[in-house]
RNA sequence: GGGUGGGUACCGAAGCGGUCAAACGGGGCAGACUGUAAAUCUGCUGGCACAUGCCUUCGGAGGUUCGAAUCCUCCCCCACCCA
């Protein structure tokens, strides 16, 4: 831990940190950070907190992780703090009010997934990973009242996010107060030079260096990374939402994603999704703009390199050919679940498509056929009594995307 | 503690005794088209049966009525204003 570390030139390493950031305030600070350290050897202290709550990590999450990354390949300290404390108290955004408190317990665990995942993009070395019950769940009453000393509530209501909500008359509790003062805390806790967030996170990461003060610290630099759309190109990609993409989604998933944001989001995806250099977005932002490339295309290509980061060349070319065959071709894909049923029985397609969850119910199933949905080894159903006898394999397929093999056992 | 306005389907939001499974918008699903699971257009969007029909749903529990999301009573929850 005090080896000596050696950095790349500072000048150079900015070039690398402005890269797709949103903002670094104060750049200047920074740099005298980085000239510090490349002088003593010393690493940056460089923050990352989550929340556990929810422990699928999707792509949105890693525009931010990518940033620590970076960090990392420079030499820097990576402290990746898990809050299971703040977790277990609730959810802070106002946004779901579904989203349950967890137990320490819980909120552990899912940390753990959390942190399985984030090593999908961070590296093992520079790494340094942080539970902030540690700190918090030991602090007083006493002390808690002390910290909200330091703040006031003319403060908080500038935060946009309770600003909006309190004109609009939507609750706010006042434990969430509470959590810009506990994630100040944990900058503290650990001295953090810089600390990244999304752009939503700029209040939060603000109220950090104030706090550091108080508390005698050098103040952490804020360096905040753009949000991403996800896939409805209108809100941020978030799991609640449900319009994400999962770091673990298989590749097919992957590809088949990000062919489905709308248009104007290509470029961003390129930059931010895929991080790809600059010199290659600007290219890609020129054939666009000079239509010298199909949109379509664009796309193609931007989701097979999105692939090919998580999964490899083999991968993205698979799930390429893969979407060509289904989605343009329209032909049944090679791997598709299959049932065995007995042979010979005849069974009412309304039934078979519920009971193989091709439909959530029976209405549903009618629903479909007549809206022409659903087809039989290619042939388009339209009554809704069709049976079918089960003497040779038959493929089922409802819209798009969904196919069942039914294979009548020997 | 007092006052006012609210709680409606996945979300937002109309409805304010029958014509309400509930307008409209968003989302979702499907179809057409296409350059793709983009965009656009069209349709569908509680369940069961599909022929009429039946059942469950409008914060909760009761009640009035031939009939309630709509009226009454009590309760729970939320926002705002005043203390």
């Amino acid at each position: 831990m005090s080896e000596r570390r050696t950095f790349p030139p500072v000048a150079e390493q900015m070039d690398i940190i402005r890269e797709n950031a949103e903002e670094i305030l104060p750049e200047e600070e920074l740099v005298r950070k980085l000239e510090r350290s490349y002088e003593k050897g010393i690493p940056l202290n460089v923050k990352l907190g989550c929340d556990p709550t929810s422990p699928d990590l999707h792509v949105g999450h890693s525009v931010v992780l990518t940033k620590l990354r970076q960090f990392q390949d420079l030499g820097h300290q990576a402290i990746l703090i898990i809050g299971d404390f703040t977790a277990m108290i609730g959810d802070p955004s106002g946004r779901s009010k579904t989203r349950p408190p967890l137990s320490l317990e819980e909120a552990r665990k899912r940390g753990q997934t959390y942190y399985e995942q984030a090593s999908i993009i961070l590296r093992s070395d520079h790494l340094r990973i942080v539970y902030n019950s540690e700190w918090l769940g030991k602090m007083t009453f006493d002390e808690v009242i002390r910290l909200t000393a330091h703040y006031t509530v003319a403060q908080m209501l500038e935060r946009e996010d309770f600003a909006k909500r309190y004109k609009a008359g939507v609750p706010i509790g006042l434990h969430e107060f509470l959590y810009p003062l506990a994630q100040a805390m944990d900058s503290v806790a650990i001295r953090a030079d810089v600390e990244l967030g999304g752009t939503d996170q700029r209040f939060n990461l603000l109220v950090g260096r104030t706090i550091q003060e108080k508390y005698g610290q050098e103040p952490q630099v804020i360096l905040t990374m753009p949000l991403l759309e996800g896939l409805d190109g209108r809100e941020k990609m978030s799991k609640s939402l449900g319009n994400y993409i999962a770091l673990t989604d298989p590749p097919e998933e992957m590809f088949g994603k990000v062919m489905s944001i709308p248009d104007e989001l290509i470029l961003k995806y390129y930059r931010l999704a895929v991080f790809a250099p600059a010199e290659q977005v600007a290219h890609l932002e020129k054939q666009l703009k000079e239509q010298r490339i199909n949109p379509r295309d664009a796309k193609f290509q931007v989701a097979k390199a999105l692939v090919r980061r998580y999964y490899g060349e083999e991968a993205a070319e698979a799930a390429a050919a893969h979407f060509e065959r289904v989605f343009v071709k329209k032909a049944i894909p090679d791997d598709i679940p299959t049932v065995t049923v007995a042979p010979g029985t005849t069974v009412g397609l309304v039934e078979l498509l519920t009971q193989h969850q091709l439909a959530a119910s029976k209405s549903e199933a009618r629903r479909l056929i007549q809206q022409r949905a659903v087809s039989v080894d290619g042939e388009k159903i339209v009554d809704i009594h069709a049976t079918i006898t089960l003497e040779h394999p038959v493929v089922i397929k409802v819209g798009k995307r969904r196919f069942l093999k039914l294979q009548p056992s020997a």
